[in-house]
DNA sequence: AATACGTTCAACCGCCCCCGC
DNA sequence: CGCGGGGGCGGTTGAACGTAT
């Protein structure tokens, strides 16, 4: 039995993530055959057997749309006669109306017949919640929806609907468009290649900046290998832009990425975040409890959560709350940013993020509790709903082998934020280990 | 003024997961 | 338990508009 990398270590089981996740997976993996995302498999999905992978895909689904005619399975809607393109603002208002009166009625594909719209029920869906539905915000990012955005990217890569999560209002097109045409520029400082420009390049077999950059003659592996041994041109583009940021992200938004320890090829993974821990505002008086409250506050809270699964209390530790007092002091600072990002000590950790202040340590554990309680499977040592990321806050907290524990709050500069670290001895979450 | 090039974003496509039967 | 259908999601496209030459 292994430990996590440091990057994995408070989350178990997360699943293989998208590219730029993976491209900082250069680190050996602690437990091969496992999901473990810190492991970059080349020899699979990535690589495209003759070069040209598009032909193998038209096959495969010329072959599954063969299958599906004989076994008659109806397609999503009658693309004949079912109308594409921008929506008219009569369209609009018939599906505003009749969804704001009777709601979708669980059933997208039948609601465009009970309305006599000539639309497919999934471009239905897709305007409601990507437009007309209330409370949506489009364009005007804020420094801190660009922060967030960012910080979960080089995390957990092109997640949009995750992302969205945190945002409210915002929509995951609405992100994924922001990212593409402004946010990855700003950050990379370069200009994406036009459609133009890309297809002049495909005679290097390679389409995409990356490839791009290959031509040009940057040296990797990929470049020199033979076509039929290259990463898809989307890959390898992620890969490089991953590994940009990381060290890009440092300098534009204070953040503390793997890549600070030597940066490159061999340092450890990023670290996955702990996505409940982003929470929407929350305006409350500023109200500091005393070193002796916060101590309290937390244990209580831990133990509380422990004694519900039959787990021995943890105990207090100073040293481990002294840890945890400097990162989180370190990461509020001006230079911060408040990032979940982890230290990568050698403890487990712990990171809250809540906007505003006046949140108490019962509140921050609870943050990590009181839904990823909900959230972890015990029958299967997996975190329900297939974002293994999302309970690891609680199975550290409730770990058995871990005894001891040290947190603390912090004012993110300028007063825009509580930041919460806990500390936990022995660390926790090892993979293929049942936390209780 | 005309054309080429770049940017934005709504919408579509197709894959995959989950749930009900 | 397997299958089919619906919903969710990420990737991609293309029209409209803006800017540069």
């Amino acid at each position: 039995m292994h430990p996590l990398t440091a990057a994995a270590k408070h989350a178990i089981t997360i699943p293989p993530p998208p590219p730029p996740a993976a491209a900082a997976s250069y680190t050996s993996s602690p437990s091969s055959g496992t999901s473990d995302p810190s492991v970059l498999d080349l020899s699979s999905a990535e690589i495209d057997d003759d070069g040209d992978g598009d032909d193998d895909r038209a096959e495969q689904q010329e072959i599954k749309n063969s299958k599906e005619l004989v076994m008659g399975r109806a397609p999503c809607c009658d693309k004949a006669s079912v109308k594409k393109g921008p929506w008219s603002p009569e369209e609009d208002a018939k599906l505003k109306a009749y969804i704001e009166e009777n709601g979708t009625g669980g059933n997208w594909i039948a609601l465009p017949q009970k309305i006599g719209l000539k639309r497919c029920g999934k471009s239905c869906r897709l305007r409601w919640l990507n437009y007309l539905r209330p409370n949506i915000k489009h364009g005007d990012f804020t420094e801190e929806e660009e922060h967030i955005i960012c910080s979960l990217y080089i995390s957990i890569g092109s997640r949009w609907s995750i992302i969205a999560a945190q945002l409210p209002g915002r929509t995951d097109n609405d992100i994924k468009n922001y990212w593409n045409t402004k946010l990855k520029k700003k950050l990379l400082g370069k200009r994406a290649p036009s459609r133009r420009a890309r297809a002049n390049q495909d005679h290097c077999g390679l389409a995409g900046s990356a490839a791009a950059a290959m031509c040009g003659g940057v040296g990797t592996a990929a470049a020199a290998a033979p076509p039929h041994q290259a990463l898809s041109s989307s890959a390898l583009e992620r890969i490089q832009l991953h590994m940009r940021l990381q060290g890009l992200y440092n300098s534009a938004f204070g953040c503390t990425t793997t890549s600070s320890n030597g940066g490159g090829v061999g340092v450890a993974p990023p670290q996955w975040p702990k996505l409940e821990a982003l929470l929407p505002s929350r305006p409350l008086p500023a109200v500091q409890p005393t070193d002796a409250s916060l101590a309290s506050g937390f244990l209580d809270a831990h133990n509380a959560a422990r004694r519900q699964v039959g787990v021995p209390p943890l105990r207090w530790d100073e040293r481990l709350a002294s840890y945890a007092a400097r990162y989180a002091a370190a990461r509020s600072g001006a230079g911060g940013g408040c990032a979940l990002v982890h230290s990568h000590g050698p403890y487990g950790e712990n990171l809250f993020h809540g906007s505003g202040v006046g949140w108490a340590p019962a509140d921050v554990v609870a943050a990590w509790v009181s839904r990823e309680r909900a959230l972890y499977d015990a029958a299967s040592n997996s975190c329900r709903g297939g974002d293994a990321a999302a309970c690891g806050h609680y199975t550290q907290v409730v770990w058995r082998r871990t005894t001891a524990v040290g947190c603390a709050l912090a004012t993110c500069a300028g007063g825009r934020g509580t930041y919460g670290v806990c500390s936990y001895n022995p660390p926790g979450n090892y993979v293929g280990v049942r936390p209780y």
